[in-house]
This record gives structure tokens, sequence and C-alpha cells, in this order.
DNA sequence: GCTATTATTTTGATAATGGAACAATTTGAC
DNA sequence: GTCAAATTGTTCCATTATCAAAATAATAGC
């Protein structure tokens, strides 16, 4: 592999991610979502608009504690755009749902996404694009054989 | 764009970048660099080898305030990774550098971010590569164009 | 009916961070 | 040459995100 494209394409894969967070609080900031961060839209976005998932699940999926979503949760409830629901059939769970407000800047953050993915994509057929998720599939599978809790299965 | 690869593509660059975060976390907690964390090794990793660059020019490739830096660069030299290199040209500037101890990781990051990028682009032909870092460039122009503190030049 | 298990919350501690005030140094206007 | 303004880095204070462990509440297995 050619070193200089190497370099290049480590550089972009390095700093670009951190300027996707960025823009995202930067456009939060100056929209009418003022008192929300990125990672708590990430929550919401997690939360998601059908399922009502556990608390458990959800934390799971954004990798952080139960503990930790909780706090975060709370916020969410005080601020109006996430809210509790017990479920009867099992009263330990609790199952999360957004806010008529939450469900607002899921849509928002969606389509933020929706329209990066498709710039991301501008002027590429369908088998370029197959190219750049098996690049990211390859780089899946290089993190899975990485990570050390999950070494030899 | 197909629906179904625009939503793996957007999966895939969202979680992807977390999981690399975390799997150098998790790599250095059982390497012999137990004392520091992937925001650290970070900081070293933009300090460099060679240059010797001042704390604001450090900051800012960071994208955090100095005075963030300052707190950061007191622990890695209370570890013994940075040192601080007064310049006796103009004396307010404090160049950053490495100890040998901020080298050996220098370098191992280096050799891991190495790796990445060569399991990323496994089985690609030169063209294919072009494609990707293409993409990556498309992705870098919207966030500019997303971004509200440079709108417009 | 107890006991063990499961889901969530609470609590206490820590790391990362920004912003504003501050100290040291240099520059530039006069 | 001197002093005010600008620049660089640091300190201090507050906030947010986070985890681990203890506590609480509910259920399941026997």
């Amino acid at each position: 592999m050619d070193y200089g494209r190497a370099k290049r394409i480590n550089q972009l894969l390095t700093t670009v991610y951190g300027e996707v967070l960025r823009v995202e609080e930067l456009a939060l900031r100056q929209s009418q979502f003022k008192d929300i961060s990125i990672k708590e839209v990430h929550a919401i976005a997690a939360i998601s608009m059908y399922e009502h998932k556990t608390t458990s699940q959800v934390a799971r999926e954004l990798r952080i504690t139960p503990g930790t979503l909780t706090t975060m949760v709370n916020h969410l409830v005080r601020k109006d755009y996430v809210q509790r629901l017990r479920s009867d059939d099992d009263r330990r769970f609790v199952r999360l749902g957004l806010t008529r407000r939450g469900r607002l800047i899921y849509r928002a953050h969606e389509s933020f996404h929706r329209r990066m993915v498709e710039s991301f994509a501008r002027d590429m057929d369908d088998e370029q694009l197959q190219i750049i998720e098996k690049a990211l599939l390859n780089l899946q599978a290089f993190l899975e054989l990485a990570d050390p809790t999950t070494p030899n299965k």
C-alpha cells in the first residue's frame, strides 16, 4: 500500500469523527435545542422512537453502565425529552420512550446523518459504495480481533 | 442511493470510531502502560517526536483549550512521558517534547494505527483506495459546510 | 415462603473539560 | 528608553460524564 495514501487515510479516519461530534455539538448550540449535549442526543437516538427498550438494553448499546444512563435519563426527563414507562409485566424493568420534544430532536439528528452519508457517498455508484462498506467491515473485523475482551471464539 | 446500504454505512461510521477508542483503551490497560488514558496517548501523538511544538499549537490540534492541555501535560510530566522545554528565544513559549517513555508509547500507538489502516485497506487496489480517500474527503467537505463557525468563505 | 437472581438507582469518587482571572514576557508606539 | 497593549501559559473554579459498589425493588425457583 502506498505510504502517502496510508498516511492520509489514517489522518482522515482519526480526525473526521471528532469533527462530526464537534459540528453536531455546535449545530445544537445554535438550534432551538440549546439545553442538550451531543451525548444526550445519542442517548435519544439509542432510545429511539417505537421500541421502548429497557434501561440496560440502551446502556449496552451506548457502551455505558446502567448507572450512568440513569443519571442521563434523569436529566432528559427533567428537560422533557424522555419518559420512563414502567412495564407492568415485570415491574423491575424501566422502559424508555421519547416525548414529543424528544421525537423532534430524534428526527433532526436522523436527518443530519442522512445528509452526512449522502455527501459521503456523493458521485459514487453502487459498486464503489460496496467497496466502502467492505472497508468499514474490514475495520470492524480488525477491531474485533484486537479487542482483548473477545479474543478467541 | 440504496436505502439499506445508506443505513448500514451510517451505522458503521457511527459505531466504528467509538470501537477504535474502546479497543485502544483496553489494549492500554493490558500493556505496560497502565497509568495512561487514550486521551493522553492522543496528546502524546499530537506532541509528536521531533518538532517541539508549543502548548497552544498542540492544544489547537487537539481542539482543546490551553488550560486543559496544561493540566494534561502536568500529569504526563509527572508520569514521565512528556517534558517541557522552555525556548530561549521567546520565554513565553513552552515547547513540548517526549521522554524516552513517551517515544516508546508514541511508536506503539503509531504501529496500532498502521495495522488498523492496513486491515481497513485489505485486498484493495490503488483505484479502490482512491475511492475511499475521496469518500472521506467528501465527508470532510460536508462537515466544513455544516460547521457554523466557518460557514461562508 | 425463603433465597437467589435480576434491574435499576443511589452514592461517592475521579477524569476531562471550559472559562475567567492571573503572571510572565515581549512588542510597539511614542 | 519606557510603559501600555498583546501574547502565552498557568491556576482556579465549576460542570459534565463516567464507573464501581452498595442499596433497593421485584421476580423466580424451589
